[in-house]
DNA sequence: TCCATATTTGTAATCATTTCAAGCTTGTAA
DNA sequence: TTACAAGCTTGAAATGATTACAAATATGGA
C-alpha cells in the first residue's frame, strides 16, 4: 500500500525538488487543505506543532520553490496576500467580500485551452479567474452575524 | 464646447463625490492613462508637478474612494500592488512576466453577464480575468534586451 | 572522516498600504 | 462678515506581507 506521504515524496522528486522533511510536511499540508487556500501564515502556524524549529522564511522559500516548479498555484484574489492551491487543475476562484471565504469555481473559459495558449499574439502561461461578491451563505444570512472576518 | 475637465467633474458629481482639485486631477490623470494601469506611486509622482503639496495619503484615500464608488477598477494582477484602471467596461488583463507591461484583453467570458451575476448561488459583483505569460514583443525579442523591468 | 553544497534559520530590511491626529477648506446659518 | 461644523488634506507613524542576508545546520559523496 502506498501512503499519502510516499505520493507527496514522489511529487517532489518528479519536479527535481529534494524531499526534505520541511518540504514534505508543507506539501502534505497543502494537499490536505484543498478548500482552505491557505496563507503562508496558516501553513506556518499549523506546522509549528509538528516542527517546532520551523522558520517562517523556510515556508516562504519552500512555497516560492513550489510555485516556480508549478507544483502549487498562487491565488492572489484578496490583493493582500498569496493563497496557495495544491489543486493545479484549471479552475477559477470566488472571494466572498463578507466572510472572506475563497471557493473553487469550476468554469472553463473558452479561451483557456482552445487557442494553444496564445491570445492576441501573447503567450499565456497562467490564467487566473477571480470572481468577487457575496457567497450563497452570506446572501441567505443577511443581517445575521457573518461567520468569518469581514473585508471592511 | 465641453472640456475634458468638465466631463471629469460631472463624473465625480454623478457619483456624489465632491470635486476637489486633488480628486479632479487624480481622475483626469487616470483618464489620460488608460494603457498604463498606473500605480498609486505613479499617480503621486506625476501629479506632484501640478500639486506640490499633494500627499501620498490623499492619493490612497482618493483612489479608495473611487474604487468604492466604482468610478475606477482595481487590477491586482501583479500581486504586489494595485493598478488603477479608468476603463470600467468589462475586460480582462494580461501581464507580461518579462517586461511587466499590463495589456487589456477584450474577451467576454461566457459566464460574465449571461447568468444575471450568479454562479453556483454566489452573487458576483466583480470579475477579474488575469492572464500571465510573455507578451508578443518579448516573445519576438528572445535573447534581446527587454524594454522594461524584469519580474525575477 | 572531511568537505562542498544545499537547506534551514532568525533577524533585519523593504515595500505597499492604513491609521491617526492635526491642520486646512468650504458652505451655511446667525 | 463671522463663526462653526463637516468634510478634506496632510505627514508621520504603524502595520503586514514578503524578501534579503548571513550564520548555523544537515547531507551526500570522495
Amino acid at each position: 500500500m502506498i501512503t499519502n506521504m510516499e505520493k507527496i515524496k514522489t511529487l517532489l522528486e518528479e519536479k527535481g525538488i529534494k524531499p526534505t522533511f520541511q518540504r514534505l510536511k508543507i506539501l502534505e499540508y497543502l494537499s490536505n487543505n484543498l478548500n482552505n487556500h491557505p496563507t503562508v501564515e496558516m501553513v506556518y502556524e499549523k506546522l509549528l506543532n509538528d516542527i517546532p524549529t520551523l522558520s517562517l522564511t523556510t515556508v516562504y522559500n519552500t512555497l516560492n520553490n513550489f510555485l516556480e516548479k508549478r507544483l502549487v498555484f498562487g491565488v492572489t484574489i484578496t490583493g493582500t496576500e498569496v493563497r496557495y492551491d495544491f489543486n493545479t487543475d484549471y479552475h477559477h476562484h470566488f472571494l466572498c467580500k463578507k466572510c472572506g471565504q475563497i471557493i473553487d469555481i469550476d468554469l472553463k473559459c473558452a479561451y483557456a485551452e482552445g487557442e494553444k495558449g496564445i491570445i492576441s499574439g501573447h503567450r499565456i502561461d497562467e490564467i487566473h479567474g477571480y470572481f468577487k461578491g457575496i457567497c450563497k451563505d452570506c446572501s441567505k444570512n443577511v443581517g445575521k452575524k457573518s461567520r468569518g472576518r469581514s473585508s471592511s
